[in-house]
DNA sequence: CTTTACCTTTACGTTCGCGTCAACATCAAA
DNA sequence: TTTGATGTTGACGCGAACGTAAAGGTAAAG
């Protein structure tokens, strides 16, 4: 049985089990330059930062994220090259994704609103 | 010009434009059963109803239901039958959409509040 | 040494949500 | 009457996000 391979590193599978994704769908993130776990061999093998990387992730895509904007906002946090330009168009990417979630979260609100009403009716004929 | 075909009701293009669609896109949820207008000889006319109807679809597209879970709430909406354990299914279905929308929210939440502390880390940057 | 349980790559298949012609009807304005 | 503008029904196409074999490597356990 896998023995803890080395404390805090992970197998494909240890983080399908802990995510409750399939092994596929994170080699096909790799593949799409979201994540990049080291090799051992031919093996990867994930480190408690790619762990969270693949969180975060999963939450974008929970919130209907495309994988292409995922890759897009985790490449923003990455400090690479720090030019004043860069750095304000990053600002105002920002911005939008924030102003869109909040526009998401209230239509969540008010279909949530609507369905308590609907469960509301449907008690009543109980 | 378009002199207003009835005072109520509405052409596929006066709801395309309205709610920023194609009409390609509305035909669509008619093809998958989320709406069906009258016909005015082959042309739509769609009612004060129908545009609600397409207005609680395009929110449900917007909180990331597909399609056949719209269509399937819209049914719950139906009024037709009304036996006890067809009403407690349906109640728990409700339920089940609520607590998901729920958590959608908190995901939707965390983003904002990371997205903001980036924003805020950039703005001390510059 | 063989089985078991993992891991790997390659590659074709599938579902969803439309986009994009094509070809045709209708109706009002010029 | 010709010309748009708008409507219609197919039907094929496409990108996204994986699913699903197929074929094989590796390492520990029996």
């Amino acid at each position: 049985m896998g023995v803890a391979l080395q404390n805090d590193s992970f197998t494909i599978s240890d983080l399908a089990r802990e995510f409750d994704v399939t092994s596929r769908t994170i080699r096909f993130y790799e593949d799409e330059g979201l994540i990049s776990p080291e090799r051992r061999g031919s093996a990867r093998l994930y480190s408690r930062a790619d762990r969270a990387r693949l969180a975060w992730i999963l939450r974008g895509r929970a919130v209907g994220f495309a994988l292409a904007d995922i890759r897009e906002l985790l490449d923003l946090y990455e400090p690479g090259r720090a030019r004043r330009g860069q750095l304000e168009a990053t600002l105002e990417k920002c911005r939008a994704r924030i102003n869109a979630l909040h526009e998401q979260r209230d239509a969540i609100d008010a279909t949530i609103a609507e369905l308590d009403q609907f469960c509301a009716t449907i008690t009543a004929k109980l």
